[in-house]
DNA sequence: CGTACGTTTGATCTTTCTCAATAATGGTGG
DNA sequence: CCACCATTATTGAGAAAGATCAAACGTACG
């Protein structure tokens, strides 16, 4: 995998690799900084569909169809590996081991989607944010990538909410809930998980459909 | 594909074909009937993931994994086709243009679930209801499944509120004020779409999302 | 130092949920 | 064919979560 040809490459906060409506060339992965997908409704209202953190194929999801269903924008300023469409699909298409992995890892993205569906279709508020907080840490400790438990939460309120299916108006009011409620502790961006246990069974959540150990190999 | 050996099998309305926390060893393709996918919260809060129709890989989401993260379970009656892990993977992982195939259908299957979370996400409860059954009866029709443009609609209206994220009073109530509207026609589990533009209007529907010609192949 | 963006707060309004009861419907055994 | 039962659908009244509107407050950054 290593052996393809890619290009390095920074992007600033907000730009995109991938719009709604494109015929995707290449596939970037995510080197460094964070990303996110997401579709916009008929009225303008905004849906985000998943984070990604270094080490994500960001545009895999649309690299075997014929035109992009959603947008993929920079969280943060970041750097982006892009490998041209071609070699990726001779590669994966003709090596089963590579064809297996990436295979899995579409795989575990749906699984998170599913995830998602039913945090925003059975959750309330107050549980919805905190499973995206607890999925959010438990991807990045499980990649190695926070030593220390405490993260930089690098979204704003309105990203949030647009995240959970909520207003930002109330995401701030429960996010300061849970503040008070010594679930979590956040000073600007930066946030930790005091209680990891007491917010984990606030969230309802269970790590199983991330699939850790599958991506493991 | 054809080659491969599998066993036909009749379940009933209701019976599960895979469980959470199975160990996938099989993979059922639908073959007559309807199906879905569903998973529960800590609460016992149901929420529905997919509907599936025949011709659908009902345990596909799950086979390279080592355990499944949902239920799948019949909404109908039905047949389905039970094809072995271990043929199916080394069919997969070795013919490219099997390789290929699947991999589409697996993509198209993720963006499918984009939609809801963007349907559930930001949605009201009338778009969400349109919403829903714009795909189906589009789904359907784009398989040649409906002569008529009448469909029957194998779900009742607790499942349709576990699949929109709302209850099953509200959606009694949306329908009927969807039926008021002219926008739908019902009898019983029949339905049909006496316009069908304003309800793909009203439901904020672009089939964009569905692939119908990557899949078409 | 000012401007733009993000956060916080209050007041009020709407959508949707909850609870509870009643009516249809389909299927079953006699 | 009919009576009975379990589901499903429908309706009403009241409650609640979350949305909306509007304003003020911080903070980073050019």
């Amino acid at each position: 995998m290593l052996a393809l040809p890619y290009k390095l490459r920074w992007l600033e906060a907000q730009s995109y690799t991938l719009r709604e409506g494109d015929k995707p060339d290449r596939c970037a992965i995510l080197v460094s900084g964070y990303a996110f997908r997401h579709k916009l409704t008929g009225d303008g209202n905004r849906q985000i569909l998943s984070l990604h953190i270094p080490g994500d194929a960001l545009d895999f999801q649309n690299m075997f169809l014929n035109e992009s269903d959603h947008n993929v924008q920079m969280l943060t300023r970041g750097q982006v590996a892009e490998v041209p469409r071609g070699p990726l699909e001779e590669l994966v298409l003709n090596y089963p081991a590579v064809g297996r992995a990436i295979l899995i890892h579409t795989l575990v993205e749906a699984s998170i989607f599913r995830e998602w569906v039913v945090n925003i279709g059975r959750r309330d508020a107050r549980s919805r944010i905190a499973h995206l907080l607890c999925e959010f840490a438990y991807r990045l400790s499980t990649h190695d990538l926070t030593p220390s438990g405490v993260y930089e939460l690098p979204i704003t309120q309105e990203q949030l909410a647009d995240a959970t299916g909520l207003t930002a108006v109330h995401v701030n009011r429960v996010l300061k809930s849970l503040q008070a409620e010594g679930l979590i502790d956040r000073n600007r961006r930066i946030v930790s998980f005091p209680n990891w246990q007491a917010l984990r069974d606030v969230a309802d959540f269970n790590p199983r459909y991330l699939h850790a150990p599958e991506l493991a190999n």
